[in-house]
Formats: structure tokens, C-alpha cells, sequence
DNA sequence: ACTGCGATGTTAACGCTGTCAAGACCCGGC
DNA sequence: GCCGGGTCTTGACAGCGTTAACATCGCAGT
């Protein structure tokens, strides 16, 4: 037994912040921020409900965190995604903007309940009108670049550029919230894309 | 006072069921749903907590009404918005088109928190995988009046009609979901609807 | 090295919530 | 005329977010 050495436990806890957010987020995943008790999260961790607002200044605070995690977690996945499409002909550009598609509808597919929390009424508003946000994601960021490479491919409609991102990016988000809902079925998926990126090319692709 | 010949009163309370429906519905457009306590309608409609039983199993089963209420009333804006534009032209059709698009981020802009609660967990969850709702309402099938008409008089590319409705439905879902969590601001709905009809058309619009 | 102080944790309590069981009320049908 | 069933009330329960008062721990300053 050596934990004295490998963890040294160096203050009450340790790092409570840090715990009650990773259980939150846990527990928001698997059980949808709903059903999601501060309570429910500090006994989890072992510690009374009331040590959390030593940490946050309430339940909504530790909510938003979760959600900034959830935000972080498909940026992390559709930057990926785009990044794992390698080369720079038309081929790889047209793969890339559909990996980032679907990266994005996966991220919904596999975690809805952290996919609502995260585009949910809690986690949105504190931030202003929220210009920021949009073009700082870094989902945002590497949608733009995909569609420059199209565009420098000469791939799109001429002098069509104008407003592509959000355009792709409200259909891709709008499909991932009817698709977590159980509006639309997730088969639907690829035929979307393929409606998507038809509309948005200059000749058929393939 | 004639009240006893005007309102019959025909019971304990009228229409309790109804009441309570209309008073949860604009509670959960004044101050969104989850600020909605069951005990505070019943209050609001001067009857004890647990009457509403008698009328719902649960709390949940109330705001499903809500949501339906809601969903009817996106389907009102959208279709009246469609009927509103007359005529056989190619300027009408696309009009048209523009107005339901128009009336749906409408809704969500005037209503946001009717919005969200419409298409939130609570409301979609018990209706299966859910195609039924999907194809069946209004809004969807006004849609897809909208481009038949835009089809018929060749105004789309080419053979690109398959598929359509979907596109346009996530695109202008989406657009309106980001609108009312404040991550796109209302002035980008009109270039938003520019680019949208830019590209599924064959020529430019104008 | 001791002390005091602030950060971190505890328990206890408040008012609120959804929900249920038991009883009161009141109308229509025998 | 009465009685049965649908309607509503009161009362209670456990659980929630949040606060106040108190305990504990370890670092900073002398």
C-alpha cells in the first residue's frame, strides 16, 4: 500500500471543483440534466450537498460547466473528424466537410442528453447575444475552412461563398436537434448530406 | 347579475382540465418551462394541487399538453403565413416559401421559450421513433407544397428536388434553435434565408 | 514553533416541489 | 330520496436548492 506516496490527498478533498464537475458531467450524460440533483452529484462524490457552493455559487453555475465540457467535447470530435480527412484535392475537401457533418450528428447520436444540455436554455444565455461564441468555436472555425478548400477548389456554385458556414452549420445543427428528439429518424443522416452537398456544389459530385 | 344565466358554472369547476392547460401554457410562454411548478397553476387557477390529478396522471403529461398546444400553434403561423402569399407565379411561390420559413423563425423569435419547450425532451420522448409527427404536421406539408410549387415551375436545379424538405426543414430548425439560446442574432435569419434560396435555385433569385 | 485566519467542510433548517392517501362535496340516475 | 362516482380538499411524505451557524484543517506571519 503505497497510496501515501502516490496520491497525497493534500487537502480536504483534493480537488472538489474539478470532482463535482466530472460527476455532473457524468451524470448529466447518462441521465439528462433534468434528473441531475446537486444533492444526488456531492453524494456521489462523498461530500455534503452544501460543500458545492464553496465551488459554485449555485446549481445553474455547475450546470453551465458541465455544458462548456459538453461544448469542448464536439469541438474536440469535429475538429478531429475534419483533421483525420488527410490530402488537399477535391476528393479529400468534399471528405472532410462530410466527416465534420458527421461528427457533429454523431456527437448528438451517441450523447443527447449532453448534446440538449449543451445548446440548452441554462448554458446559453449567460453569454450575451453570443457572437463570440459562434465564430470562436472551433466546430465554427474548421466549417469555414472546410468550405474555403471548396471554394478554392472551385467545387461550389460561383460566388456563392457568402453565408455557406451558417447555412451548413443551422442544417447540421437543426438536423442533430429533431434527431435527438426523436423528430427525425438517424438514417436520414446521409441522405441529408448528400441533399446538402449537391445543393451546394457546382457540378454533381461523384 | 345574470352570471347564473350566462355561465352555468355546469360543474365543480367548468372545465378544469382546460383551465389548467391554458394556464400552464402561458406560464411556460411567460417564463419557460422549467420555472413552470404544477402546484402554482392550480394555484393561478384557483384550485388545490392535487385536483390537477384527476385530470392528468402527472406533471409531465401537462406540459406534453403544452407542447402540443405549442406545435398547433407553430403549424397555424407557418400555414397562414403560406396562404397569405396568393398566386401562380414564380414571384408567389417563392414568396411563399420565404414567408413559411419567415413565420417558423418568427415563431421561435416571438416565443422563444413556448419554442424550446415544444421541441424539448419532455414533448417529443413518448411519441415512438416519431415519423408519424414528422410527415403528418402542417408545417411540414406546407413546406413541401412550397417546393412542389417551386419545382413545378422549374425554379430548382435540375433533378435536386429529392430531399428538399428535409434540408430546408433542419435548416430553418436549426437557425431558429440557435436564435433563441442567443448564438446567432435575429438579423442573420434574412441573409440566412438569401443563401438558402441561392442555392437551391437554378438561377439566381432577383 | 506557535498562532490565528481563511478556505473548506459539516449539520440543521427553511420553503418549495411532485405525488399520494383519506376524506368531503355535489351532481345525475335509480 | 338516496346513493354512487366523479370532483375537489386537506394533510402528509420525501426530495429539492439554498442558507446560516458551526467545525476543521493547513498555510502565513511573527
Amino acid at each position: 500500500m503505497l497510496t501515501g506516496v502516490t496520491s497525497p490527498a493534500p487537502y480536504h478533498h483534493g480537488d472538489l471543483r474539478e470532482a463535482l464537475a466530472a460527476e455532473a458531467f457524468e451524470q448529466v450524460r447518462t441521465k439528462g440534466s433534468e434528473a441531475v440533483s446537486l444533492r444526488a452529484v456531492a453524494l456521489a462524490v462523498g461530500v455534503s450537498a452544501s460543500a458545492a457552493y464553496h465551488h459554485f455559487p449555485d446549481k445553474t453555475a455547475l450546470m453551465i460547466e458541465v455544458g462548456c465540457r459538453g461544448s469542448l467535447e464536439l469541438d474536440r470530435r469535429t475538429v478531429q473528424a475534419a483533421a483525420s480527412v488527410r490530402g488537399r484535392g477535391k476528393r479529400a475537401a468534399l471528405e472532410r466537410l462530410r466527416a465534420c457533418a458527421d461528427a457533429y450528428i454523431g456527437f448528438a447520436r451517441d450523447e443527447p442528453r449532453l448534446f440538449r444540455h449543451t445548446f440548452g436554455a441554462d448554458c446559453m444565455e449567460p453569454f450575451g447575444t453570443g457572437d463570440e461564441l459562434t465564430k470562436d468555436s472551433a466546430s465554427y472555425q474548421t466549417l469555414g475552412d472546410c468550405l474555403d478548400d471548396l471554394d478554392r477548389l472551385a467545387l461550389l456554385r460561383p460566388d456563392s461563398r457568402d453565408g455557406l458556414d451558417l447555412l451548413v452549420w443551422t442544417s447540421v445543427h437543426g438536423f442533430a436537434s429533431l434527431l435527438i428528439e426523436g423528430i427525425v429518424p438517424p438514417e436520414a443522416a446521409k441522405p441529408l448530406l448528400a441533399t446538402l452537398l449537391g445543393v451546394l456544389l457546382e457540378s454533381r459530385p461523384r
